[in-house]
Order: C-alpha cells, then structure tokens, then sequence
DNA sequence: GTCCAGGCATGCA
DNA sequence: TGCATGCATGGA
C-alpha cells in the first residue's frame, strides 16, 4: 500500500483485501452510514471521516496526515496482512467458500469505551434497534463534529445521567447498565486502558465483573475495542455455525479466531 | 397476537 | 456448578 497526500484527501493505493460495504455494516460498528455516492462517512474518536473504494484504490476525504497516522492507520488495520490471513483461514473448509463470498471483511479497532457501550447495548437486541439507540444517545450527547455527525459520548459526559435518561433513548432493560458503567468509568473504579494492556484472559476476566457484561458483550468488546484478535463472540447466530464445528475450532484459527469469527458471523446472517 | 434479536442477572437446586 | 426465568423494545 502507498500513501499519496492530496490538499484534504488521502488516496492509498494498492489496498488488498478491504471491502467497505462489509466491514463497515456488519454488526461490529455502527455509526458508519452510506452515502448516496456509495462512500461511507463517520466519526472515530470524535474525528469526521469520509471513505470510498474503487478498486485498490481508497480515498480518505476531509482528513489529515495527522489523523491518518494516529487514528485511521490503526482503525481500519491498514498494516495487517489481511490476504495472509484469509489464505490461512481458508484452510477451514467451511471458511474456505465464506472467505471468498465476503472477501474483505476487516477487525476495526474501535474506540474501547465505544465498544463497551455498543456491546452492552446490542445484548437480546437486533442490529437496527442498536443503531437507533446509539445515534440517539450520540445526538443528545456527543459534540456535533460537523453536520449531523456526532462524537460518541464521553464516560464523564453519560456519568452525569440518570436510569430514565437512558430509557428515554430506547435502550430497555439495558439503561441500569449503562448508568452504572458510564459513572465507574468516570471514576476510575474501572480502567479500560489498564484492561487493555492485560492478557487475553486477564481482560476477560475484569470485564467480566461489569454489572450487565457477560461472556458474549465482554469478547465482542475485547474483540473489536481492545484489540484482542483470538476473542470469539458466540451469540445465538454463532451457536448456529458452532454445529459445524463438533471437535472445537480448527487449528488455523489460533491467534485470529476472531477474524474467522466475523465471516462466520456475516455467512450465518445471510444462510443460516 | 407471537416470536425474535451480536444476553445477562438473579434465584434456586 | 448448572438451569429456569424475567427483562424493554420494535420489527417481522
């Protein structure tokens, strides 16, 4: 991949293995929203970004070298050999056919306290009411990064709310959840950057301890906001795909179980 | 009306 | 330890 820097656009080319529509709609992140061009735009870390594709090519719109480097370098895994690893998931012989059919499909590495939340909120919900409760509580409570963009809230800012605040999004039984994680956030009583430099196992187990994370919010979060590639989510569409695998996961999966997790996932939504 | 969605806390054995 | 149950909401 080369990187050529062209007034407020950033034109990589040569880019392998990154499907746009995929990555950025498949249940892992949700406040990229399409545009009627086809390109997708969204806020990171309180950072707007427009992205489009065309062949190898992908241009980055409104953006800085700045940005680029600290934020979308890493958030897209732009240096992660993705064809490697699909060529070593497709070893599986499930994974060998769903590789091909949803090639391009990328481990954004989300924002951990984004993720958290997300993740909180997807549990016993679908991925359409989860977008509507999260742009709900970014356009009350995020900065307006430009037009109709929003920022996700900070732990500080949400600790300031209440149980009904979070109902009056939408989120359900969830809100006690997010009210009691927003304020020990705030407070330091739990440090997600602290989790994020412990052991796969480790992390697990503190988020373990969070009132309204169990196994499956704990390893999407680990997953797709702590930087854990060997997390694998199972959710009642992963417990469909798990009959395929009766002897456990195959050995081709270790150390990206969770990348082979996320086709998995995207094959089981639109076949099973 | 019933069932389901990127599940979890709680109570009880 | 494992299992049953209640839980908010909206779309199918």
């Amino acid at each position: 991949m080369t990187v050529d820097y062209k007034g407020s656009d950033i034109i990589l080319n040569d880019v392998k293995c990154l499907n746009l529509d995929l990555t950025l709609d498949c249940g892992q992140a949700f406040r990229w929203e399409k545009q009627k061009d086809g390109s997708w735009s969204g806020v990171v870390r309180g950072i707007f970004l427009n992205i489009s594709k065309k062949g190898d090519t992908v241009i980055l719109k409104n953006t800085t070298k700045e940005n680029f480097e600290s934020v979308w370098l890493d958030y897209f895994d732009f240096n992660k050999d993705y064809v490697g690893i699909c060529n070593r998931l497709k070893q599986d012989r499930l994974l060998a056919p769903t590789v091909d059919a949803y090639y391009g499909i990328r481990i954004l590495n989300q924002d951990s306290w984004e993720a958290l939340c997300s993740f909180v909120i997807s549990q016993q919900n679908n991925i359409k009411r989860i977008k509507g409760i999260i742009g709900r509580l970014c356009k009350a409570y995020g900065d307006e990064v430009c037009e109709g963009f929003y920022s996700f809230p900070s732990a500080q800012r949400l600790s300031s709310l209440t149980v009904e605040d979070f109902e009056a999004l939408g989120a359900g039984y969830r809100a006690k959840y997010l009210e009691r994680l927003s304020k020990d956030v705030a407070v330091g009583k739990i440090d997600l950057e602290k989790i994020k430099a412990l052991s796969l196992d480790d992390a697990r187990k503190e988020l373990l301890n969070i009132f309204g994370v169990g196994v499956k919010v704990a390893n999407c979060a680990l997953l797709f906001g702590f930087g854990f590639y060997d997390a694998f989510p199972v959710d009642v569409w992963m417990k469909r795909v798990m009959e395929y695998y009766p002897n456990g996961l195959p050995e081709c999966f270790d150390g990206i179980g969770g990348i082979a997790q996320q086709y998995l996932f995207h094959w089981a939504r639109n076949n099973l």
